[in-house]
Parts: C-alpha cells; structure tokens; sequence
RNA sequence: GGGCGAUUAGCUCAGUUGGUUCAGAGCACCUGCCUUACAAGCAGGGGGUCGUAGGUUCGAUCCCUACAUCGCCCA
C-alpha cells in the first residue's frame, strides 16, 4: 500500500505504456481476413502545432479507433500532413523577409528550397504532439500531400480531368489576395461587416447641364467605370435613355444603362458600373458589352490603365480619390456606412474582384453523385441539421478555381509552346511529344516549352485523401485500396463541409465509383468561455501540451469529450480538464482499494455483496447497452457520461462501499474475485476514453504476459438484464437515502445501529441486507400500523419508521408531514382534474387513462397514511 | 437580402412518435463532514411557470402561426 500512490501520476504511465504499444506495433494494420474499420485524419498543416481543435479532433478519432479495434475490427487510422500552400508559403515569405530576402529576388528553384527546409524542420512536430495525446495512428503509413505518391497522383487526377473536359482555362471574376498575389477561392473569403463610408458622386450627363447622382464605396474604382447604371422601372432616370454621362476624374464618356439588377431604393438608384471590380458590375458588364479597365496591379496599387495615382496602394488611393473628387466638385456629401468586406482567411488582406487568367474545374457533374450519397443516407452526416445545409450548396455549386499564384504546392502541368498554346501531361517530355504533335512542330525542344507558374489549391490534393492515402489513384487495384476503402467514418469541423468533405465524396464517386467514408461526424468548435474562437492573437488558447502535463492525456482527453455534444461549439475552460483529471484520480483510488483488500476464502460471502455483485452485473449490462446505443449515433460525451457515472457513481460510490469489509477485517475470496472481474470489465469499458490510466491498472491487476495489453481486449458486450431487478436497487437506494437524511437531520452518528420499520411487502427483498449494510442498521422490522416516536419517510406507497431514542420533535413532524400532505393533494387535483373530464375519458387512450387511475388509487392511500400519521402525532 | 437552426436550472446540454407521481445530467452553488481508497473526496440540499403571444387537442416543454433574441451558411 505504501508503494502506490494515493494521486494518480500520469505522465510516467502515458511515456511507459505509449513506448510499449508502439514497441509492438500494435497501431499498425495489414489487411486480413477481419472487417476493416478505417479513418483518414484530417490532414493538419505539416508546419503547425497543436491547438485545442486538433486536440477535440483527434481524441475523438481515438476514441472511435480504439473502441473498434476492441470490437475486433482490423482497424487502420491514417496520419499525415497537408502542405497547406498558402499558409506555409505565407510563413517562409515572412521567415525569408526577416532575413532580408525578398521572394521575387529567389528563383523558384531557391525558393522552394527553402520551403523544403522549413518543412522539414517544422514537419511534423504535430505528430508528435499526437502521440502525447495518445493517438493510435499507424505511424508506418504516416503521408504528406507532397510526398511523391501524393503529388503524382494529384498530377494524374489533373490530367484525368482536363482529358475528359472538365478541367478548363479561363478568365474570370476572381478574389483577388493583394497580399499573397494569388487567387483564392470563394470559401477562403471571410465576410465581415465594417465601418466604411459611401460616397455621392454626380457624373455630368453629356451635351447638357446637369448631373446624374451615383453612391459608390469606393470612389478609386470610378477610373475603372465603363457605364452608370439605374434600374428599368425607375421613373426618376427614364430620361436619361440612350444618353451618356462623364466619368469624372477621367473624361471617359460612358453609356447610361438599364439593369434589373439595380435596388432602386439603395443609394440615389443610380449605380456606376466598374465591370473589372466588382462580380454584379462584371455580371452586368456582360449583359451590355461593356469593356473592362483593370485599374489595379497585382499587389493592389493602381495601374497603368487607371490613369491616375499610378503605383499608389488602393487605400491611399481612395482618399486621394476622395480630395480629387472634392477638388472637382464632383463630391456631394459622405455619409458612414456599414458594408461586409471580404477577407482572405489566411492574411487577412481585403479581397479585390478581379478579372484573370485561372484554371477551373467544373462541378455540376460530379455534384449530383455527390449530392445523392448525402440525401439517399448512403452517406450519413450526424448531426443531421447539416444534410440541408449541404444540400443547399451543392445545388448551388459553382465551378471551382483551382490554380494558385504560389510556388509551394503542385505545379499545374500545363506546358506552354508558341503563342498561348498548350499542352497537359504528367512530364516535360510527355509534354514536348504532344506538343510537337498538336503544334505539328517537329524542330520543338525541351526549350521552347515553358510550364505554367501556378500551383494547384491546397483543397486539390486533399480532395483525394481517403483515395490516394492508400496510393488507389496511382494503383486503383492494389490490395491496401481494395481492403481499407471505403473508409468508416471523416470526423471534422463543419467549417470544412465544402471545403472538404463534399468534394471527397465527388472525388470518391469520380475515381472509386463509391463514397469515401459511410459517416461524417462533425463536431463542434473550441471556444472560450465568452464564446469567442480560441485564437493565438486572442491568446485565449491554452497550449494542449502543457495541459497535458498538468492534467495528463486522459484527463484532458475527458475534458475535451465531456463539453462536446455532436454539432454543437464546446466552450472550452480548465474546469474540464480538471473533472477528467479528479475522473482519472477517482478511478486510481478505487483501484488502490480493491488490491489493498486483505482476503480470505473461509470467510462465507455475505449476503449484501453477493447482492451486490448481481446488481453490478445488472448494471453494467445495462450502461453497455445505453453505450452502445450513443455510440449508433456518435453520442460521444453522452457515453463518457454513462461509463464516467456506471464507475463513479455505481462501482466506486455504491458498490464498493456495499463490499468493503470493516476496518481491519478481510474481505471473502468469492467477492474478491468478483470485484477484480468487475473492475477488469470496466477497465475495458472506459479504455477508449482514457487509454492510459486503465492500461496501467489492467497491467497492474494481475500476471500480464509481454506482449498483452488491454488495447487488443474484446470490449464487453451488452448482455440480458433484468430490469425489475434494477429497480428493486434504486427502491432500495431511496430508502438508504431517506435514512441518511434522518441521520442528518438528527444528529445520529453513523456508528450508532438504527432499525427502520416498514409494513410487510415495503422490504423483504435481496436488498434488505444492502440496506442494513448501508444504513448500519441492526435490522429491518416488519409492523403494522403506525410507530410513535419515530422519524418516518414514504417512498411510492410504502411508509418507513426509525425510532429515535429521545423522541421526536412533535411540531416539526406535523409541519413536515403537512407540506407532503399539501403537496400530495394538490397532486391528486391534477390527477383528478383529468379523469373527471369526460372528455379524457372517452379520447384518452386506455392505457393512459389506466395510469392515471393507478396515480389516484396510490395518491389516495399516500394521502390516507400521511393523515393517519398526523393524527397519531396529534393526539 | 435568401436559407437553415436554436431559445429548457447560474453555465453547458439531454429530453418527449403530445399523456409513465406535474422535466433530467454534468459542472457550479449552499450546508455538514480530514469517516481507516480518494478533500482531485464523502453525505445532504436549493434551484426551471421548458423565449413571448396566440392556436390545434381531453391534454402542449413537445405540433401549428406570429413575434423577439441569438447563431450558422450563402449572396
């Protein structure tokens, strides 16, 4: 007893055990002949670290893993890294710039050294962090979307698709990131609303006196405009059909033009139409055949082609614009005003629609597959409140642009010869032979090809995860692909749906004919306590590791799950970690009991525990199938609960306390070897969730030959329970309560024996000795009638007394026997007021109205017994 | 602006195909305990007219309508 700690130390155990199961490779999977049981991770940026969301994320994979695998699934999760193209590339920039490096100076050779080293050197350190948390990854499959088998496959599914026509070239409206000088797509905006202003400009109408009022805000894009713009009903500008008005600050004449599209009541009605930079004036700008004039560079100065403030940032330029305007005259007034901006999700740089060259793969056909999985459940999405919200996009999907004005990613294999002509193939020579061939020049050399700049969107490789993960894109027959695909379940953030998850279900139907995965699980946000998103900037992240080593994986692994219902944010606070560590603790101390118990096989079982032991059993079989039930619909926090309260609140609170022998003496050989059956059981249960700490129990609980561990154990199965049984205990658990009350109430000591009488029929069961045990009672008297000078207590029908040597206080008792007898009757109205209606008579079904009759007989014999006993009192 | 969802105890959430002694849990809170596994513990306790207003029904926290508030997605 000395040796073993009263507090649970868990970092010890987590190094031990984790060595131990990687030792043997118990994390690693071949195919064979078992039903595999597959996950793909949700790839984290290869340069990142841990945050809180990793950490919910990954416990929760565990979880589902390790309760497989103890099902006897062959299971496989699949780690790995993104290359997350613009993120890392963002990082090196800066990390280059700090060293006084500028990318442009770089080739792109150089450059891409670079991002290799940082890679390799930042790489990785999220893995690692994984392990700490106890992740059963198969290491030996651990991927890259960069690592060779990634990148040609994401090569090959590029090539596929521009073969087969879906792939395509052209210009359109794209978010333009100034900052990072690339596209991105329409899901990497992030809308906010904010303060701006909206400026009143008048253009003067050609060949007259007056002015047409516009309200625009954004005064920089006026040098872009190719026409003003009202909307066909709006009587105010009828006369202005077939006229022209002057841009101001130019002297471009510009049509005047009639456009449903235009909100009358917004603004003056009138609206300037600057087809280069914005998606509505684009949109219109085809409608009439307006010419577009780009009036921004790349990085977000103004061009050439503006005219004016040439070279000057676009936020300078609009308050130049705004003193120009004023300086003319054109100005009329500015009022504030509160608009959505977009911004880049990765640097947080205003967004410009801009008109450019990208490449795009169209959806609509690979959509409708996708969409049918989600709706005809052959893909389950839980919670389910996403299926619409899936629905929605997806039939609203638009073509998806996948090229990215970075380096660090893969290159699109487009290869370029002559005046704008190309060519797709996998290498520079594939690509020289097609070339000569389309071109029908066969002088072309390696030379006279030139591969296009952009790199692919991070989201094109990682479409293909669950697919190229085990490399079914390079070789779509090998062994691995045929046997862990299609995978079981994709746990991730809803943030991600689109992103992410609807087009691996495309990429899974387009390149497997099959779903990649037969559930999504989406579970919540980590936020804090006030709700805001847990931020490095905010600071209001803790840092997983050292919650780890403060609270210990399992702890916060507990921590994590308890706040986690499917769907919804958990907010996130210390609290938690802590409950799963004083979970952690409480499971220790248990253990530590159960193996200081002296034992004795002559001594006879008694019969509270024998009692016990089949309440147990009971109970257990029950919460298995409560468990298993949750875990049907990925109720993950609800079955945590139901195995945290069957060990806390069951075995440790109820159970041992019936078991355990008085101080000094031993405990008999049968219960032993129950309570240690017991405990191994639900050491096996809780394993999922806290890996750790039950290892090291069930390591310790007996002789475990190397090379065992409770991680290969069957997990229990939910056997037949007698319900009534279950029943009889928690009767029997009211009445302990009810005599603790007493004890409290009155002041009586634990030692000193109590006897507590009940009619015939209110006791009398296999819990009897329970009770005695429980309420240190000398015995449980039957009588009949009343007994004076005793504290009583009613449960359901049956009234129970404890005689108290001194008495009872007289007054007290008749208030409390007067509230319950208020309250009871009140009850018996409400009853009454339902079968005095006729109506519930005849409509009610006659089950209900059998339970109400039941109600009334019982509140009626409950009202009948309190007022016997007021009576007796008052005598 | 369009769509989806939510509103139940101080907090975070369950719940009911509309009827089991007039709503449950965890945490937090209050009271009393250092009782020989555990004070990271034990025993006991308080706390909700189920967002508001109508409607359907014998009966509504649950179904319908409107309103309010909040959140998410899309434009």
């Amino acid at each position: 007893m000395t040796e073993i700690p009263s507090k649970y130390e868990p970092l010890k155990a987590e190094s031990k055990w984790y060595s131990y199961w990687m030792e043997k490779g118990f994390f690693h999977s071949v195919p064979d002949e078992r039903e595999p049981y597959t996950i793909v991770i949700p790839p984290p940026n290869v340069t990142g670290v841990l945050h809180m969301g990793h950490m919910l994320n990954n416990t929760t994979q565990d979880v589902l893993i390790r309760r497989a695998r103890m099902q006897g699934y062959n299971t496989c999760w699949v780690p790995g890294t993104d290359h997350a193209s613009i993120a890392t590339e963002a990082k090196v920039v800066a990390k280059l710039r700090s060293e006084g490096i500028e990318k442009r100076d770089l080739s792109r050779e150089a450059f891409l050294d670079h991002a290799w080293e940082w890679t390799h050197k930042h790489g990785g350190i999220i893995l690692e962090q994984l392990k700490r948390l106890g992740a059963s990854c198969d290491w030996e499959r651990t991927l890259f979307t960069m690592d060779d088998k990634r990148y040609s496959s994401v090569i090959k599914v590029f090539i596929d698709l521009y073969n087969k026509g879906m792939i395509y070239r052209g210009v359109r409206m794209v978010n333009w990131d100034p900052q990072a000088r690339t596209a991105v797509s329409d899901e990497e905006v992030v809308y906010t609303e904010e303060k701006s202003k909206l400026y009143y400009v008048r253009y003067k109408i050609v060949g007259e006196e007056g002015y047409v009022m516009v309200a625009t805000t954004r005064p920089e894009t006026i040098l872009g405009d190719t026409a003003v713009c009202a909307n066909p009903s709006d009587e105010r500008y009828a006369a202005m059909k077939g006229k022209h008005v002057i841009v101001p600050m130019t002297d471009r004449e510009v049509p005047f033009i009639f456009d449903e599209y235009v909100d009358p009541a917004f603004g003056t009605g009138c609206l300037k139409i600057t087809p280069a930079h914005d998606i509505n004036d684009y949109e219109i700008g085809l409608r009439h055949n307006l010419a577009t004039i780009d009036v921004f560079n790349d990085d977000g100065t103004m061009s050439e082609r503006a005219g004016l403030f040439i070279g000057i940032d676009r936020f300078r330029a609009k308050e130049l614009a705004e003193e120009e305007l004023r300086r003319l005259g054109a100005l009329v007034k500015v009022e504030d005003y509160i608009n959505k901006i977009g911004r880049s999700e990765r640097t947080h740089s205003v967004i410009e629609p801009k008109l450019s060259l990208q490449w795009f793969l169209s959806m609509k056909e690979m959509a409708k597959p996708a969409l049918d999985a989600i709706l005809n459940d052959t893909i389950t999405i839980v919670p389910a409140k996403y299926k619409n919200v899936y629905r929605h996009w997806m039939e609203n999907v638009r073509d998806w642009c996948i090229s990215r004005q970075l380096w660090w990613g893969h290159r699109i294999p487009a290869y370029y010869y002559g005046n704008g002509e190309f060519v797709v193939a996998a290498s520079a020579e594939e690509a020289l032979e097609k070339a000569r061939l389309a071109g029908g020049n066969k002088n072309l050399s390696l030379d006279d090809l030139k591969q296009d700049e952009d790199v692919l969107d991070t989201w094109f490789s990682s479409w293909l995860w669950p697919i190229a993960a085990f490399d079914g894109i390079n070789k779509p027959d090998n062994p691995d692909i045929n046997y862990y695909y299609p995978t079981r379940v994709l746990v991730t953030a809803p943030e991600i749906l689109f992103f992410w998850v609807a087009r691996m279900i495309m990429a899974g139907y387009e390149y497997r004919g099959k779903e990649p995965f037969s559930d999504v699980y989406l579970h919540g946000i980590v936020r804090d306590r006030q709700r805001r998103k847990m931020s490095k900037s905010l600071g209001n992240s803790p840092e997983p590791i050292s919650l780890i080593e403060k609270y210990g994986a399992d702890g916060v692994r507990v921590g994590m799950l308890l706040c986690a219902p499917a769907g919804n944010d958990l907010l996130f606070e210390e609290t938690l970690p802590e409950q799963g560590r004083n979970f952690a603790n409480k499971i220790w101390n248990a253990f530590r009991l159960i193996i200081t118990f002296k034992t004795d096989d002559n001594i006879k079982q008694p019969a509270a525990s024998e009692a016990a032991v089949r309440w147990m059993d009971g109970a257990i079989n029950k919460t298995l199938a409560d468990i298993d039930d949750s875990f049907a619909r990925y109720r993950i926090s609800d079955a945590l609960m139901q195995a945290y309260k069957l060990f806390w609140d069951d075995f440790s609170g109820t159970y041992l306390e019936i078991i355990k022998p008085e101080f000094g003496k031993a405990l008999d050989g049968r219960t032993h070897s129950e309570t240690l059956r017991i405990l191994e059981m639900l050491m096996r249960i809780l394993h999922p969730f806290m890996p750790f700490i039950t290892e090291e129990i069930w390591q310790r609980m007996g002789e475990r030959t190397d090379g065992s561990s409770i991680m290969n154990e069957m997990m229990p199965e939910a056997g037949p329970y007698d319900p009534a049984m279950l029943n009889r205990f928690e009767t029997c658990r009211e009445i302990i309560s009810a005599v603790r009350t007493i004890r409290k109430e009155k002041n009586l000591p634990l030692r000193e024996k109590l006897v507590l009488c009940a009619a015939a029929g209110s006791t009398g069961n296999e819990f009897d000795s329970v009770i005695i045990r429980m309420c240190n009672l000398s015995e449980i008297r039957t009588v009949e009638g009343k007994i004076a000078g005793a504290a009583s207590f009613r449960i359901h029908t049956s009234e129970f007394f404890v005689p108290i040597d001194e008495g009872i206080d007289h007054e007290e008792e008749i208030k409390k026997l007067n509230e319950e007898l208020a309250y009871t009757e009140g009850f018996l109205a409400s009853v009454m007021a339902k079968l005095d209606n006729e109506k519930f008579v005849s409509n009610a079904p006659e089950k209900v109205i059998a339970l109400e009759r039941k109600k009334e007989a019982d509140t009626r014999a409950r009202i009948a017994t309190l007022k016997e006993s007021l009576s007796h009192l008052q005598k």
